[in-house]
RNA sequence: GCCGACGUAGCUCAGCGGUAGAGCAGCUGAUUCGUAAUCAGCAGGUCGGCGGUUCAAGUCCGCCCGUCGGCUCCA
């Protein structure tokens, strides 16, 4: 929904772990695309259609841009930029694309003026003024010189950058335009045939927003206009109504109705507060961590918080990511280790990774052959100096709390350590009944510029690891999608990719391989020959940050929580006041049984307060009145079910207890 | 950080130059109730903050802070 179909690429996404036939072996680095292909989207309503949910290898063909719908989004983009020229004339214009709801144009409006999204209705009537004029799409291919030319005539300085990078550095010897009626625009199309073709009602400008010529910050800012675009008003009020829904289930809504976690400005933004409810589901994922990691193999360790800046010079963190690092507490009292004996004072940073801390536990003690793989685990809080305008929610927050691990391996056993950690992630993901995600294979790209200082250059070590992480997929039979120049600074990557509710997509959890830094760290390892040499490390986050695979969480299940995660799990609801001792009855056995129960005391109506336990989304609500008091059993109503059980306590609490072990799902109805 | 929109009670919102309102939540009382809202009362707001215009400012203007939507970055 927010990335344009770029120009000739081929989008693929994959479904892990789909009970797919595997991936051919041509999948891979021989299908490797551009960095910034298109993604597709969860297709709420009438998007191009792309298989993310049904499991289906999908590939979008260059021809998908030649679709109806893509036709008309393309040209009712151009409509919209003739109206605003047409409105605010001088305005210079950048790019203006189909979307997966909709288009957008960039514009740069003429001195003083700045549209807001009051101008947006006076822009849409221009609009249908001119589809309403009957206006016909030309075409008319230009050979290099003569588009050139006829670029510098219309005084479109982005169009001219751009038309001299598609000659000059991607060799093409013509450019196409497109007109209707007085507007014209470089442009490759295709577009519909005349704006009569265009639905008068099936579009609406949606939002102003500021976006950087070529998305580079460096650049100018320019103004985007957003649009849905469908081909009828009906399919147009269908996304509206889709996206309202969506937002119903927005972990930030829920997480205040459900009283996850708060954010305050006063503690500051991007620091949630986890409220009780919100604790609750960080121990279950902890306690789930520590198990699944337990019987694989893992050894818990616990680092602080704070460190010396040297450390993050060894690791290489401090050149590259001290912009996304909290700024040091400089400490007078102490000298600065690793200094040159200046009296500069000792620099302290909040701690952005966990990785150099385990390092140093690695390099506690003498390594054997025999201690490796070394897995050492850590819900490891880090904070990091996200950009103000990045925030958001617990989705992307500036202080969070990781599932992380590091495994050191000997380079045989770094492969099968790396299958061994995507299995992992399977094994979580089938617990939670994730579906809709996608693996991103990150690699690294020598070409380019922007990131050339960022890697390691070693192009024979990136060599091996990308074959690794590469084989590692393609055994295991995954789909995944490759994107080149997002590897790690020290080595190649598997993301996980998800989209929220409202359709943002993210890296929840990962599986790195890192070739450079435990040799900046000197760790080593004593092999069979007696010889010292340099392990390979696994960074890996299943469950990646609490705050951010929480937030997944909360969308995923709409707040209706399987009983093991829920943070309140039982409600006991006594019908009247005389009931209430039994009632405490049950909930002192839950208690001891750690289960997460509550009586509700109020002296509402039974109607109010299930009422008032099925809007929290509580699992399970226990009714008792005289008939449970007088038989000794509860009458169980579930969330979402309209089948009530009546059981006695002792075989209430049998299956409660399968259930939250199991850590069960119970389909609602 | 940048561009735009928006900040009224714990929450959802109305009021848009002339004495701050509603519903829900909260508290008190009555009610003791069998499957998604019992009734009544009370309390709750320097209308985000600071300046300005005006006889008079939630209401108009400016700056700041915050929230949301984008751009960028990333777990």
């Amino acid at each position: 929904m927010f990335r344009p179909v770029a120009c000739g690429l081929i989008p693929l996404l994959h479904r892990a772990f789909a009970r797919a036939p595997r991936s051919p072996r041509s999948s891979g680095v021989e299908r490797v695309l551009g960095k910034d292909e298109v993604s597709g989207s969860i297709p709420l309503v009438g998007s191009i259609p792309t298989s993310w949910r049904t499991g289906i290898m999908p590939i979008l063909e260059e021809s998908s841009r030649d679709t109806p719908l893509y036709r008309m989004r393309h040209s009712l983009s151009h409509v919209m930029a003739q109206a605003v020229q047409k409105l605010y004339p001088g305005t210079l214009l950048g790019f203006g694309p189909p979307i997966d709801d909709g288009f957008y144009y960039d514009f740069i409006f003429p001195g003083e003026v700045t549209p807001g999204e009051k101008t947006l209705s006076e822009i849409e009537e221009t609009m249908r003024e001119i589809i309403r004029e009957r206006q016909g799409f030309e075409r008319e291919d230009l050979a290099a010189g003569d588009a050139l030319e006829r670029i510098r005539g219309m005084k479109e300085p982005h169009k001219l950058e751009y038309a001299q990078e598609l000659i000059e550095k991607r060799g093409m010897d013509s450019l196409s335009f497109y007109t209707n009626g007085p507007f014209v625009d470089m442009c490759e199309g295709p577009h519909v045939d005349n704006t009569s073709k265009l639905p008068l009602d099936g579009f609406t400008l949606r939002s102003v927003a500021g976006a950087y010529w070529r998305g580079d910050e460096r650049n100018v800012m320019m103004t985007r206009i957003y649009a849905y675009a469908y081909p009828n008003r009906k399919q147009l009020r269908l996304r509206k109504q889709a996206v309202q829904k969506a937002q119903e289930r927005e972990h930030r809504k829920l997480g205040q109705e459900l009283s996850l976690f708060a954010i305050r400005d006063e503690v500051g933004r991007g620091l949630p507060l986890w409220l009780p409810n919100g604790t609750a589901i960080r121990q279950e994922l902890e306690k789930l961590a520590d198990e699944m990691e337990f019987k694989a193999g893992y050894k818990r360790v616990a680092t602080p918080h704070i460190t010396k800046a040297q450390l993050y010079r060894t690791s290489g963190h401090l050149p590259l990511y001290e912009d996304g690092m909290y700024p040091p507490m400089l400490m007078h009292e102490e000298a600065e280790s690793g200094g040159d004996g200046g009296g500069e004072p000792e620099r302290y940073y909040l701690k952005p990774m966990n990785c150099p801390h385990h390092h140093m536990v690695f390099a506690s003690e003498m390594r054997s052959y025999r201690d490796l793989p070394l897995r050492l685990a850590e819900y490891g809080s880090v904070y990091r100096f996200e950009k103000l305008g990045a925030l958001q929610g617990l989705a992307r927050v500036r202080g969070m709390t990781m599932n992380d691990a590091h495994i050191y391996t000997t380079p045989e056993q770094l492969k099968d350590e790396f299958k061994a950690v995507m299995e992992m992630h399977k094994k979580y993901y089938e617990l939670f009944e994730f579906e809709d995600y996608f693996l991103r294979l990150s690699l690294w790209d020598p070409e380019d510029p922007k990131r050339r200082n960022k890697y390691f250059d070693d192009p024979e070590a990136w060599a091996a690891t990308e074959k690794i992480a590469q084989e590692a997929l393609e055994e295991l039979g995954l789909y995944y999608k490759v994107s080149k120049g997002e590897a790690a600074f020290y080595g190649p990557k598997v993301d996980f990719q998800f989209r929220s509710v409202i359709e943002k997509e993210y890296t929840v959890s990962t599986n790195q391989i890192d070739f450079a830094v435990p040799p900046r760290f000197g760790l080593k390892y004593v092999d069979r020959d007696g010889t010292e040499k340099t392990p390979y490390c696994i960074h890996r986050a299943p469950l990646g940050t609490h705050e951010r695979f929480i937030a997944f969480l909360v969308e995923h299940y709409g707040g209706a929580f399987p009983t093991w995660l829920a943070p309140v799990q039982v409600l006991v609801l006594p019908i009247s006041e005389r009931h209430l001792g039994y009632a405490r009855k049950i909930e002192g056995l839950l208690r001891q049984d750690m289960v997460r129960a509550e009586v509700d005391e109020s002296d509402a109506t039974t109607g109010k307060k299930i009422r008032s336990g099925a809007t929290r989304k509580i699992p399970m609500i226990l009714i008792v009145g005289d008939k449970e008091e007088e038989a000794g059993t509860v009458t169980v109503r579930r969330y979402g079910i309209k089948q009530q059980e009546n059981k006695t306590i002792e075989a209430y609490l049998d299956d409660l207890r399968d259930e939250i072990k199991e850590r069960r799902h119970v389909k609602a109805d």
